[in-house]
RNA sequence: GCCCCCGUAGCUCAGCUGGAUAGAGCAACUGACUUCUAAUCAGUAGGUCGCAGGUUCGAAUCCUGCCGGGGGUGCCA
């Protein structure tokens, strides 16, 4: 039990004979924001008061008469308004040390009561190359995945892969007409990727032509617009004013709009114009044999629809292709998940749930949810404007179909009571229909959440798109991050052997990589940048390495056998305040874990760990383990290394980051 | 049009089920390596928490309006 639930546990009974539910007065119980108010705080009088009708510091008074906190409270005091200020016990705190010390699982408690959750993350279309934007969801869901174990639930991690959508029709569709063979021989999935992009190309190419001119009309409609606008005399009455400066804002809006659809945006770090349909044509027009493909190949969009649906249909030629390509498509994904150190427990893509979806459909229709509206088989729901389509009016299912295939699947064969979507945030309003549409077919008793994550920004400010055309390959991001580690590592530690240096930049490196999306909260925005991704110094997973390699290093130099410490530990010693505060830290560690699960926030975890290696390296400049003075001291400042460090570990460990001995 | 999110230090962000003087990191400046790892530590400076109202003992946090930015919005995922 930490102290957080101990206190807790105590001022729920009394204030259960006060109150109905108690529960949201315990929640203003928390650790204290300022050391000079003690550990804790209790600020449940104030609201109490006002409900009881009584001051609060009078209802503070009869609280603090009334539970029994002397056993593990050093001093209790109320304060202000009606505060009540706890300071833990110096002994009760050495003693949750010790448990701690002495326990594997550093004196977190596992959960009473474990849960099956199904963590659905990562799930990139395969075919196309992973790019900045997947880091998130797949670095996330795994984290999650492993506190949810570390705190004793059952966390079945599964990657539901695109591997079923138009980019296999694209691929089909690029190797029937325009795959070099001997290309395709010694690497397919170059060629592939190739491929890919050769069709996108040209599918992009036909679609710009097509619209072009009509978006040229509309630019030039919307510009007379804003001009007509522009040039009519403000309005004097307040309100008129105010409307008409309004629509000019819009109209200019919507000028820049289309203008950027048709030229571009401006990338301001390269200078160069990205997007935009003139540059999808001059693409295709600078290159001579992608021109006379394109013209070869003017109903490209519509051919690719249909081996798309080919495929989906059973067609044995492209069932047999599908069949080719997929195990190189996995190759290439998997690379990355092994320089990352992921795996899952499942990897069930769309492809799998393929031949569910007619049952979905009929099932839906048979209980009577369904209403055909312009030859597509929907499901409205109140409170939205648009229904959520599960059978186009082609016949061909929707993501939304293989969403609801899936859940059936993860609850009737995984008894799961939480299923949990690490998803990009735009995908909200998809979620929320696909919740209330679960609910009804009957799988209303787990949990379903959206965990969703902010976008990824590019420098500029402006979401990264795919289309955009200059994502941040995520290979290559990793490679970038291990040749910064490289360099640091080899500059630290010019004595040690290369093969040392590379593993070093690599769990440095990657761990870099990972501690910058995690220690952000997960639903604000994500400004992409390679010093922030990269950074090695501050708030990183590398100050927190940093911190568990001195203590191995102290270790080292006191020659001290932890092993046997730890078998016959001493009582802890609180020589200097620095030491008090740290203890108090490290006992908080189930805490954290607990305030990670309530709104699956890793970016909880990251502060307190960060936290906890800023007091560390407070404790380390200031208390000498060597030079200790007392063997008694020495030994308790060994403790409080050991632990520490194997805080970190721990917490680094549930996040996905490594740690190092040395570095 | 409708719906959702965001606006906090020069920069990147915490803090948001209301709590005590608004916190980190980076960048800037000052100081500390013959010492258990300086990938560090100590310190200085930097804020009308977008703006205006409201709710109350108390508002960055809740409500309303406005300004600015982004996203979504029937057959893409």
């Amino acid at each position: 039990m930490n102290a957080l639930t101990e206190i807790k546990d105590r001022f729920s009974q009394s204030l259960s004979g006060l109150v109905d539910d108690p529960s949201q007065l315990l929640a203003l119980i928390r650790p204290a924001g300022n050391p000079e108010h003690g550990d804790y705080q209790a600020n449940c009088a104030m609201p109490l008061g006002k409900k009881l009708g009584k001051p609060p510091r009078e209802v503070a008074g009869e609280l603090v008469e009334a539970i029994k906190l002397d056993d593990f409270c050093q001093s209790v005091e109320i304060a202000g308004p009606g505060f009540i200020n706890l300071k833990l016990d110096n002994d009760w705190i050495k003693q949750r040390l010790n448990a701690a010390l002495t326990d594997e699982r550093l004196g977190v408690a596992k959960v009473a009561d474990p849960r099956t959750y199904v963590i659905d993350y990562s799930s990139p279309n395969v075919a196309k190359p992973m790019h900045v934007g997947h880091i998130r969801s797949t670095v996330i869901g795994d984290a999650l995945t492993k506190v949810l174990r570390f705190v004793g639930h059952q966390a079945i991690s599964d990657n539901h892969l695109g591997d079923w959508g138009t980019q296999f029709g694209m691929i089909i569709y690029g190797y029937k007409n325009f795959v070099n063979e001997e290309a395709y021989q010694s690497s397919p999935v170059n060629e592939l990727g190739r491929l890919y992009k050769y069709v996108r190309q040209l599918m992009d190419y036909h679609a710009a032509a097509k619209n072009l001119p009509l978006k040229l009309e509309e630019l030039e409609t919307a510009q007379a617009l804003l001009n007509k606008l522009e040039s009519e005399p403000e309005p004097t009455d307040k309100s008129e004013k105010k409307k008409a400066k309004k629509a000019i804002k819009r109209g200019a809006d919507k000028v820049k709009d289309l203008t950027e659809t048709i030229y571009g945006h401006l990338n301001e770090e390269t200078g160069n114009l990205v997007g935009g349909l003139k540059q999808n044509i001059a693409k295709v027009e600078s290159s001579p044999q992608a021109k006379s493909d394109a013209e070869a190949h003017p109903e490209i969009g519509t051919a690719v629809q249909a081996e798309t649906a080919k495929l989906h249909e059973g067609d044995p030629e492209n069932k047999m292709l599908w069949e080719e390509f997929l195990p190189s498509c996995l190759a290439d994904i998997q690379r990355i998940y092994d320089r990352l150190d992921i795996q899952f427990d499942h990897v069930l893509g769309e492809s799998f749930y393929h031949d569910e979806l007619a049952n979905v459909v009929n099932d839906l229709e048979a209980k009577g949810f369904t209403q055909v509206s312009d030859a597509a088989v929907c499901i409205f729901l109140e409170n939205y404007e648009t229904p959520m389509i599960v059978q186009k009016c082609d016949g061909a299912y929707l993501y939304s179909t293989t969403d609801l295939a899936t859940i059936k699947y993860r609850m009737e064969q995984w008894s799961a009571d939480a299923c949990l979507y690490v998803v990009d945030f735009r995908q909200s309003e998809h979620f929320a229909k696909l919740f209330e549409v679960a609910s009804k077919w009957g799988y209303n008793e787990s949990e379903l959440t959206h965990v969703s994550f902010g976008t990824v920004l590019g420098d500029d400010g402006k979401p990264f798109k795919t289309r955009s055309g200059d994502t941040v390959n995520l290979e290559r991001l990793l490679d970038e991050a291990e040749a910064r580690a490289l360099m640091v590592a080899r500059e630290q530690n010019a004595e040690l052997p290369s093969e040392r240096h590379q593993e070093i930049s690599s769990i440095v490196g990657i761990g870099a990589l990972k501690y910058a999306d995690l220690s952000q909260n997960r639903s604000s925005d994500y400004k992409f940048s390679y010093e922030k991704m990269l950074a090695t110094k501050g708030n990183t997973a590398t100050y927190l390495q940093y911190a568990y390699a001195r203590v191995q290093g102290i270790v080292r130099k006191t020659e001290a056998d932890m092993e046997a410490i730890r078998a016959n530990p001493v009582e802890f010693v609180f020589d200097q305040p620095i030491e008090r505060q740290l203890g108090v830290k490290l006992i908080q560690f189930g805490e954290a874990l607990d305030e990670v699960l309530v709104d699956y926030k890793p970016n909880i975890l990251c502060n307190y760990l960060h936290e906890l290696a800023q007091l560390f390296a407070q404790f380390f400049s200031q208390c000498s383990v060597k030079d200790a003075g007392s063997e008694a001291l020495k030994i308790s400042r060994l403790q409080m290394c050991d632990l520490t460090a194997r805080t970190i570990k721990t917490g680094l460990e549930v996040l996905g980051i490594k740690v190092l001995d040395k570095m």
